[in-house]
DNA sequence: CGGAGCCTTGAGTACCCTCAAAAACTGTGG
DNA sequence: CCACAGTTTTTGAGGGTACTCAAGGCTCCG
């Protein structure tokens, strides 16, 4: 298998690739790398000269404020680019770090702009898949002022089945899913406690199995309609871009 | 002075622009609209086969809940793009309303595709801008999950001056902000009253002066400071891209 | 079997919400 | 120029949500 196989699956999700431009994204230069949880892909104020795409894990972009406070503010799986952005903003606002065990691969900067060059339309999909990201940051700045903490939490589940799911990483309801309360609560913004109890209530429901590293969703759509959950912001579909 | 002036220094702050694409960008194809407050400039669910500037006043993306809790996810100003995203994501999932009296221009999404297609520079400028919007975005994830109450007002307050500024709508630490505090609240995910306390807080420190419309600032290293604000997500500097 | 990391629970407090109403401001018509 | 209606801002009171601090229990792995 192709080492850049998930970028490409991930960008087939959303249009149809030509063949010829399957061939240009596997045929990029990259450099590989693999990480062990914690350590870092991309550095808060570094000047990348290369993009970095997930192969398998999790990763996460975060914040850290002075006081030592955490935000996590994007969790990303197999097939997503972490920093595509840089590509363009240049100065990174923020670092990206393994939430687990994963593989990566660094895709320089001008080998993007050459497969760009040779193909619009790829230039369109890569553009396509940072505003896709901005639609998922939209949707987790209105869980986090609007919806109540379960709901928050479970709005949360919901996007990362489908997203899971869409690459093959989820089946029937359940998916792997190692990252501690630690981490969850960085991401929804509430301490690690309040983590825990809503978990509790979550599971207090009946919609959701939570049980180790293992999420198992046993009524989607109970769970869809507690947390206010419309799937049209992940873009899931394939439409000609 | 041209229409599209506002947008053509919007873009001209990042990156040099030629004098060729200049007028590539002015000479779009576009439709203006004249709106009051309170009206939409972009529905959600809708299918635009065009792309929304602001060229005067301010407007917001909101999303409405089914319980009719409304979440503003991004305040737009003169020369910003407000749903460039729709271009790629073909379906909106938000709609964008005019929260003063404004001035907008359409621009059909061919005209687009034909400019980013005669200069792949404008297009990565094009790209450029709605990956700034996610910086922003990412900056409100993280006011809202882990900075107080008057920090995250606070940052939102520096935020605007100094966007403001860069269009020369702000000058001396004032600008013209004719916004409700329910609006606010909305975008700061708080209540109307807890808006109306924070902002009394923040006055107290003697940062902020905000009357009426006029947000003033007295102190802008104070208020950074008290905020966490670092400007560098917001990509004020020309660089090439 | 011991330790590290993670999850869970308890208790007390601070923050922010809702409901409700008063005060101030804005614009319009008499 | 004033009266008045509508909107926006401000204040008060009471309650719930989420936070911090602190400690105990579980699980996995060496």
């Amino acid at each position: 298998m192709p080492k850049l196989q998930p970028l490409v699956r991930s960008l087939a999700l959303r249009d149809e690739l030509a063949s010829g431009e399957r061939a240009l994204v596997e045929g990029m230069t990259m450099r590989r790398r693999v990480l062990r949880k914690g350590e870092e892909l991309v550095a808060q104020n570094s000047q990348p000269s290369e993009s970095c795409i997930v192969l398998s894990g999790f990763t996460a972009r975060e914040v850290v404020l002075a006081d030592g406070k955490r935000q996590i503010t994007a969790l990303h799986i197999a097939g997503d680019f972490v920093d595509l952005h840089a590509f363009l903003l240049k100065l990174m606002d923020h670092s990206v770090v393994a939430l687990t065990d994963c593989e990566v691969a660094y895709v320089p900067h001008r080998e993007l702009l050459r497969v760009i060059e040779q193909s619009p339309h790829l230039g369109r999909l890569f553009w396509l898949s940072t505003v896709i990201d901005g639609a998922i940051q939209r949707a987790w700045i209105t869980s986090s002022g609007r919806r109540a903490a379960t709901a928050h939490l479970g709005h949360l589940i919901c996007e990362l089945y489908l997203r899971l799911h869409a690459v093959d990483l989820a089946r029937d309801g359940s998916f792997a899913f190692p990252v501690a309360q630690t981490e969850l609560a960085d991401a929804l913004g509430f301490s690690l406690v309040h983590v825990n109890r809503t978990l509790q209530e979550l599971r207090a429901t009946g919609f959701v199995r939570w049980k180790g590293s293992t999420v198992a969703i046993v009524d989607f759509d109970g769970l869809a309609a507690l947390s206010q959950f419309d799937p049209t912001y992940l873009n899931l579909v394939k439409l000609p871009r």
